[in-house]
RNA sequence: GCCUGGAUGGCGGAAUUGGUAGACGCGCCGGACUCAAAAUCCGGUUCCUUCGGGAGUGAGGGUUCGACCCCCUCUCCAGGUACCA
C-alpha cells in the first residue's frame, strides 16, 4: 500500500493515499452502527466559479482532525459534505455566457469536490448533497408546504427593496447601507408580492431554546439582540373630536405623566384621519416626502428629525392633559404600533424632536444617582428612578409605578402589558430564476372552494385553515398547495435568465409553465397551450413565479445527511433517532443572524411536525475565525507628493496610497515608520482577502508546493480556530521542515526502517515519559480544539526523538497516531511502513499512562519578594523544612536578603517558595 | 451611540486554577558542510546593563507574598448593531 519512495515524496503519498481512502470507504459512516454516534458538521460550501478558498481549507480542516480523532476514539463518526448550490452569482453568470445554471453549478461542483479530496478530509462522500438536485429540492418543498399549511407563510404586497442593477429584490440583511451586499448597486423601495415567513411567531421559542445550546456567548447575545424582545405596555389615548382611539407601545408606562406630545409614523392608518383641514397641506407634503426618502437617508450619519403638527389633540388617560399630534418619520411603522407617546424630558429622540419643535419638557422620573451627589436630574434622563410630578404615582420607584400603572390601565381598559420583538418576519421569495420554484398554484375563489370540499384531494394534506390569497386587478387569487405526489416542482428549461424587468423572476415569461390546465382529482397538471382536456376535474391555473432564497435549503440540510437517498421521507424516522442532529456544528460567525437564525426556524417547525426527534438543530457550536491577507505597509503622499504620517491623517485628504516592502519599514516604539524617514509613520495591517486587493491564497498552490498535511498543518499552526489571523506564507517551511524532519528520521537513504528504531517496549524512560506527557497534552488539546498547541507538542516531541540515541518503532507508531488527525497522508505512509496493517485510521486512539508522569525530582522556583532568585531540584518527598532550609542557604537568595529580615516564607508544594523579606 | 471580542519580542502565537512571561515556529544573526549556492545540521535571538543586576504582557491605578491572568479608569483595534419607543 505504501509508496516505493526513499524520499517525502508528499505528492504521490497523498494521491495514493486518497485513493485508498475512497476505494475502501474508510470513512464510511454506518447507519445503527452498534458504537455511539458523533456527527460533525462544518457549514457546506456554495460551489462558486471561484473554486475552493484557503477560508474553506482552514474551516474544514479543523472539523476534520476532531473527526479523525473521535473516530480513533470509538465513535461511529459521520462528517458529510455537500453543496448550496442556488444563488445569485451562478444565474448571473448564466446570464453572461448563455450556460444553463445547472451546468455552471455542476462544473463548480466538480472542481470543489476535486480540490476539496486533495485536502484529504475524512468526508463519507456517499452522501454528498446538493440543493439543486430535484431529489433534494422536493424536500425543501415538502417543508415549506408544511409551513403554509400551519400559516407561517403568507402573501403581501410590501415594500422591499429592488436592486435596479440586480433585476431582483433583495432580503433587508442583503442590503448594507442602502446598497446591495453582492456587488454594491444602489437600491430603492418597490412594493411587489412576497411570500413572507412568520419567524415572529416563533420568537419567544427561538430565545427560549438558548438555555440548551452549547454556543458562544457573544453568538447567543447577538441572536437574542436580534430578535430584540422587549416588554412594556400598550396604551388607548382618547381623540379629541374622533370616536377613534390611538393605540400606543412604550416600555417606559411609568412615564406616562411626562408625555407632551404623540407621534404618528408616516404611513399610520389613522395619519390621514386626524390631519385636520389647516394642517392636510403641510402634513400630504410631508408624508410624499418621507415616502421618498429611502433608508439609506433615513439612516444618514445627520439624524435630524423632521415632522409636522397634525391639528389634532390626543388625551392623556392618566392624567386628561391634551397633547398635540405630529407626523414624524423617526417613529417606524413596522415597530409597535406605529405611534408613539413623546416623553421629551426622559427620551433622547424625543428630546431632540421636542427642541426642535418647541415642544414643552417635563421632568417625570428623577435621577437618584445624581440627587445623591445634590445635583440636579439632567434631561433627557433615560434612566430609571423616582417618579415625580405623577399624582398619585409620585414617590414610587420607575419599577413599582410601572407594574401600577400598567394594572390601573388594564382595569380601566385602557391599556395592558405588552411584548414586543424587533424581529420582522421573513421576506421568503425572490425574483429569481436559480432557486426552489413555490409548490403553489394561483387559482380562482369558486375553485379553490371545490377543492376545499373535496375531502379526498390530495390538496388536502397541506391545506392551511385559513386561505392564503392576494388581490390583482380587483380577482382574488388563492393559493392552492402542489400535492405531495407532483413534487418536485422542476424548474423549467429556459432561454433567457435575464429578468423580465418588472420586478417579476425570469419565470414569468414562461407561459408553459407558468399557465396550467390542473387536475383537482389528481394534482396532475398540462400546459394551458394544450387544449383543456374533458371533464370538470380541470380547472386553469398560475403557477407562483417567485423562487425561494438561498437560505432555504441550507435551513434543513444537515437532516438529509442522515438519509440522504430517501425517496419516499425527508428523513427515516429510524434514522433520525440514531443520527439526530450535529454534535458538532462549525462556521462563520456571519450566519448567527441568518442562517442559524432560520435554521433554528424551520427546524423547530419540523420538530413540531414530527419530522425531527431534537428540539434545536445545533446544540453545540464553533466558529472558525477569517484568514486574513499577508500584512501589508501603506504609505501616503498628499496631492504635491509629500509624505504623510498614517496617523495624522485627516478624513477628509484626499491621498495617495502607495505599498511598500517589508524591507523598507521598520517598528518604532507601537507604530511602523519608514526606514528612510522615521518622521513618517505607515500604516501597517492586515486586510481580508479579496480578488480586487490581490491577496487570495490558493490552496491548491501550496498543496502542490508542499503538499496537502504541510497546508492542513500550517493552517492550524497558525493560532487558535474562533481567532482572526493573519496570513505569512514563509511560515509554512517551519511544518514543511518538520514532516521532512519526521521523514529523514523513520526512513533510511537506502528506504528502510532507521535502525536506532527499536524492537519491543520502550525502554528510554525520558523517552516514555515525554511521550506519555504528548499523549495527555494532545488528547486535551484536541477535545477544547487548540489545534496550534497540538503542532507545537508534536514538535517538541519530535525534536527529543531526533537527538537521542534510540527508541522503540512502538513510539514512533504512537508517535504517528498523534500525528494522524492533523497529517494523515504522511501518518499512513510511515505507519505502513512501520509494518502497521491495513491504515492507521483504523487504530484506537494511545492513551497515555499516568504512572510514567511522575518524576523522582521537581524543580522548585525560589523567589525573593515575588522576584525570581533562582531554582531548586528537590526530592518529591522533600518536606517543607528541607525546602526552606536548603533555599536559605543559596548565594542568590542569601545575596537579597542578607540585610533584610525575613517575614514569612510562602510555600506551594512542586512549585514555589517565595521569602517575604524587608 | 450601544453590545461583543481583543491588545504579549521584528512576526504568528504559548503560559489550562493567581506561581520561572515569551513554549513551538517564522524571520534575523553567527558557525559547520560545500568550489559555490540550495537543502541540512549546530548555536544565539524581549529590552537596557557598569554583567552585580534592572525593566518588561496597550496606558494609569488597585487587590495580593506573588498579577498577562482578578478589580477600577482610560486609549486603540476588530466584529455586530443602530431613530426598535
Amino acid at each position: 500500500m505504501s509508496v516505493d519512495s526513499k524520499d517525502y515524496n508528499f505528492g504521490d503519498i497523498e494521491a495514493n493515499w486518497q485513493k485508498f481512502w475512497d476505494e475502501n470507504k474508510t470513512f464510511q459512516a454506518e447507519d445503527y452502527s452498534e458504537k455511539p454516534k458523533y456527527y460533525i458538521l462544518s457549514m457546506y460550501p456554495y460551489p462558486s466559479g471561484e473554486g475552493l478558498h484557503i477560508g474553506h481549507a482552514i474551516n474544514y480542516t479543523a472539523p476534520d482532525i476532531l473527526a479523525r480523532y473521535k473516530k480513533a476514539q470509538g465513535f461511529n463518526t459521520l462528517q458529510p459534505m455537500g453543496w448550496d448550490a442556488f444563488g445569485l452569482p451562478t444565474e448571473q453568470y448564466a446570464i453572461k455566457t448563455g450556460t444553463h445554471p445547472r451546468l455552471v453549478t455542476e462544473r463548480n461542483i466538480e472542481t470543489f469536490r476535486d480540490q476539496l479530496k486533495k485536502v484529504g478530509f475524512a468526508i463519507d462522500w456517499d452522501r454528498e448533497i446538493n440543493t439543486t438536485d430535484p431529489g433534494y429540492m422536493k424536500w425543501t418543498q415538502w417543508i415549506f408546504l408544511h409551513l403554509f399549511k400551519r400559516g407561517l407563510a403568507y402573501v403581501s404586497d410590501q415594500p422591499v427593496w429592488w436592486c435596479p442593477e440586480l433585476g431582483t429584490v433583495l432580503a433587508n440583511e442583503e442590503v448594507i447601507d442602502g446598497l446591495s451586499e453582492r456587488g454594491n448597486h444602489p437600491v430603492e423601495r418597490r412594493k411587489l408580492r412576497q411570500w413572507v415567513l412568520k419567524i415572529t411567531g416563533y420568537a419567544e421559542r427561538l430565545l427560549e431554546g438558548h438555555k440548551d445550546l452549547q454556543w458562544p456567548d457573544s453568538s447567543i447575545r447577538l441572536q437574542k439582540n436580534w430578535i430584540g424582545r422587549s416588554t412594556g405596555a400598550e396604551v388607548e389615548f382618547s381623540l379629541e373630536g374622533h370616536k377613534e382611539s390611538l393605540r400606543i407601545y412604550t416600555t417606559r408606562p411609568d412615564t406616562l405623566f411626562g408625555v407632551t406630545y404623540m407621534v404618528l409614523s408616516p404611513e399610520h392608518p389613522l395619519a390621514d384621519q386626524l390631519t385636520t383641514e389647516e394642517q392636510k397641506v403641510v402634513v400630504e407634503a410631508y408624508k410624499v416626502e418621507a415616502a421618498k426618502k429611502s433608508d439609506l437617508e433615513r439612516t444618514e450619519l445627520a439624524k435630524e428629525k423632521t415632522g409636522v403638527f397634525t391639528g389634532s389633540f390626543a388625551i392623556n388617560p392618566v392624567n386628561n392633559e391634551k397633547v398635540s399630534i405630529w407626523v414624524a418619520d423617526y417613529v417606524l411603522m413596522s415597530y409597535g404600533t406605529g405611534a408613539i407617546m413623546a416623553v421629551p424630558g426622559h427620551d433622547e429622540r424625543d428630546y431632540e424632536f421636542a427642541k426642535d419643535m418647541k415642544l414643552p419638557i417635563v421632568k417625570v422620573i428623577e435621577d437618584k444617582v445624581a440627587q445623591s451627589k445634590g445635583e440636579e436630574t439632567q434631561l433627557p434622563y433615560p434612566g430609571k428612578g423616582t417618579m415625580v410630578n405623577s399624582g398619585e404615582y409620585s414617590d414610587l420607584e420607575s419599577d413599582a409605578g410601572k407594574t401600577k400603572i400598567i394594572e390601573d390601565l388594564e382595569s380601566k381598559q385602557l391599556g395592558e402589558a405588552s411584548v414586543q420583538y424587533k424581529l420582522r418576519d421573513w421576506l421568503f421569495s425572490r425574483q429569481r430564476y436559480w432557486g426552489e420554484p413555490f409548490p403553489v398554484t394561483w387559482v380562482s375563489q369558486e375553485d379553490y372552494e371545490r377543492v376545499v370540499g373535496n375531502a379526498d384531494s390530495p390538496f388536502q394534506e397541506f391545506l392551511p385553515e385559513e386561505a392564503v390569497t392576494f388581490e390583482a386587478e380587483g380577482k382574488l387569487h388563492f393559493a392552492l398547495p402542489v400535492p405531495k405526489n407532483q413534487l418536485p416542482l422542476e424548474l423549467p428549461d429556459v432561454e433567457s435568465y435575464q429578468p423580465i424587468g418588472t420586478g417579476e423572476s425570469p419565470l414569468a415569461g414562461v407561459s408553459d409553465w407558468l399557465e396550467i390546465w390542473l387536475n383537482t382529482e389528481t394534482g396532475d397538471s398540462l400546459p394551458q397551450s394544450a387544449p383543456k382536456p374533458d371533464g370538470d376535474n380541470w380547472i386553469p391555473g398560475t403557477r407562483e413565479t417567485n423562487t425561494m432564497p438561498q437560505w432555504a435549503g441550507s435551513c434543513w440540510y444537515y437532516l438529509r445527511y442522515c438519509d440522504s437517498d430517501n425517496t419516499e421521507a425527508l428523513i427515516d424516522p429510524k434514522l433520525d433517532q440514531y443520527w439526530g442532529v450535529p454534535d458538532f456544528y462549525i462556521g462563520g460567525a456571519e450566519h448567527v443572524n441568518l442562517h442559524l437564525l432560520y435554521a433554528r426556524f424551520w427546524h423547530q417547525v419540523l420538530f413540531d411536525a414530527g419530522v425531527s426527534s431534537c428540539p434545536e438543530p445545533f446544540p453545540k457550536l464553533v466558529h472558525q475565525g477569517m484568514i486574513l491577507g499577508e500584512m501589508e505597509y501603506t504609505l501616503f503622499e498628499d496631492a504635491d507628493g509629500n509624505l504623510v504620517s498614517a496617523n495624522s491623517m485627516e478624513d477628509g485628504d484626499e491621498l495617495n496610497k502607495r505599498s511598500l516592502e517589508e524591507s523598507e519599514v521598520e517598528k518604532s516604539g507601537s507604530d511602523w515608520v519608514l526606514k528612510s524617514n522615521p518622521s513618517i509613520k505607515v500604516d501597517a495591517r492586515s486586510h481580508k482577502m479579496s480578488k480586487s486587493r490581490g491577496n487570495v491564497v490558493n490552496p491548491d498552490q501550496l498543496i502542490k508546493s508542499y503538499g496537502a498535511d504541510s497546508t492542513r498543518l500550517f493552517l492550524m499552526f497558525l493560532g487558535p480556530i474562533e481567532d482572526m489571523k493573519p496570513w505569512n506564507t514563509q511560515g509554512i517551511e517551519g511544518v514543511s521542515r518538520f514532516l521532512r524532519r519526521l521523514w529523514k528520521e523513520i526512513v533510511t537513504e537506502d528506504r528502510s526502517i532507521n535502525p536506532k528504531l527499536t524492537d519491543g517496549e520502550e525502554s528510554n524512560q525520558e523517552v516514555d515519559k515525554l511521550l506519555h506527557e504528548s499523549i495527555k497534552k494532545i488528547t486535551e488539546d484536541i477535545e477544547r480544539l487548540n489545534f496550534n498547541t497540538v503542532v507545537s507538542q508534536l514538535m517538541i516531541l519530535l525534536n527529543h526523538l531526533v537527538k537521542v540515541e534510540s527508541y522503540s518503532k512502538k513510539t514512533a507508531r504512537i508517535f504517528l497516531q498523534l500525528l494522524n488527525p492533523l497529517a494523515p497522508h504522511i501518518a499512513e505512509e510511515l505507519w505502513n511502513r512501520l509494518g502497521g496493517k491495513d491504515s492507521i485510521s483504523k487504530t484506537t486512539w494511545p492513551e497515555f499512562d499516568a504512572s510514567k508522569l511522575v518524576a523522582d525530582e521537581v524543580k522548585i522556583v525560589l523567589q525573593v519578594n515575588g522576584k525570581h532568585r533562582g531554582e531548586l531540584m528537590v526530592s518529591v518527598k522533600a518536606n517543607r523544612e528541607e525546602v526552606e532550609k536548603t533555599a536559605l542557604k543559596q548565594e542568590r537568595v542569601q545575596n537579597s536578603i542578607h540585610d533584610k529580615t525575613i517575614r514569612k516564607m510562602i510555600y506551594v508544594p512542586g512549585k514555589i517558595l517565595n521569602i517575604v523579606a524587608n
